[in-house]
DNA sequence: TCGAGTTTTCAGTATTTATTGAAAACCGTG
DNA sequence: CACGGTTTTCAATAAATACTGAAAACTCGA
């Protein structure tokens, strides 16, 4: 069905250019989208001629979803190739973005927040006491939600809905 | 005291550095971290000094700092010039970067997957029945984290962190 | 151990994004 | 309305990032 392809195309276009946006790359966002809604694991191949790209490309950015965790190498019996396949839950999919957001922008930023704080701790100005202040209010905030970033991720995605609908809804 | 300087370049750099991993531009960090770090308001002469930047680099990044909110002009009697001031209370740079993350990367994502859903709702392949489900799913879980951000947003500090605690905690 | 099929690496190149610096526009005051 | 101070714009350039393609490395069956 023609349809199908066009809605399929156009869906890992802007997937992939709203990547850019997102801090990851148009190709790896393109791939992600391409395997989210693949029928079927796909091969390297196969990925590079849809998208049109080289076998590097294909390759590094084949690569980089696995270390995220968003899709997996699967073996099949007989065939030497590797195929892909994407995790399609969407709360997984979530849980797993969480989790590499906390790991790439949350905990550097813990880190700077504790050693600026810890370097400043003992100045006397009141400049010094001011930014240590800010050092502190900025670090437990940011570790208050690392800490419920986890705690949410750890939940199932049902109960997660119900306990948000309840309080907030 | 040169102990404090020291602790506060390290913080800017720092943060520009992790700015770059957040897809906002390293300037654009950097003069947060500056502003947000200062005993009072500058102006933009002070920032290129600071920085070691160009004029239409510091003015750039001002004014994308302003259109976000994270930073106000204030205009002082007698003075032509402007001078910048940072928002320093943490739940107001969280709701702010909230609501941009959510305007850039949120609604974008919504308005595709909305449109993918409804240019495949009608195919009556399996395969089209299958992305038409994924679309929605994806878009039902997006809209929903969406609308959980606003609420989330809507709440004063004390009453979300009152909240979250009891829930999680 | 050889060789075909496959994956991995990476130097070179292309593309995108950020920055500079100077000219133009703006603005309030005399 | 002219002038000095200030802000804004933007073409040129620099820096960062992504991509290609081909060579090297790996793998496994014969």
């Amino acid at each position: 069905m023609e349809k199908l392809k066009q809605a399929r195309d156009e869906f890992v276009a802007q997937w992939g250019a709203l990547g850019t946006q997102w801090g990851i790359n148009r190709t790896m966002a393109q791939i992600h989208a391409l395997l989210m809604t693949a029928p079927q694991a796909m091969t390297t191949d196969e990925v590079m001629e849809d998208l049109e790209i080289s076998r590097g490309n294909a390759h590094t950015n084949l690569k980089e979803l696995v270390a995220w965790g968003l899709i997996k190498v699967v073996v099949k019996k007989g065939e030497r190739r590797e195929f892909f396949e994407a995790e399609k839950d969407v709360w997984q999919i979530f849980t797993i973005v969480a989790r590499e957001r906390k790991r790439r922008e949350i905990e550097p930023a813990l880190a700077i927040l504790a050693k600026c704080a810890e370097e400043s701790s003992d100045i006397q100005t009141p400049e010094g006491k001011a930014f240590y202040d800010q050092m502190r209010a900025l670090e437990d905030f940011v570790g208050f939600a690392s800490k419920m970033s986890d705690r949410i991720s750890s939940l199932k995605y049902g109960f997660a809905v119900q306990l948000a609908t309840k309080l907030l809804g």
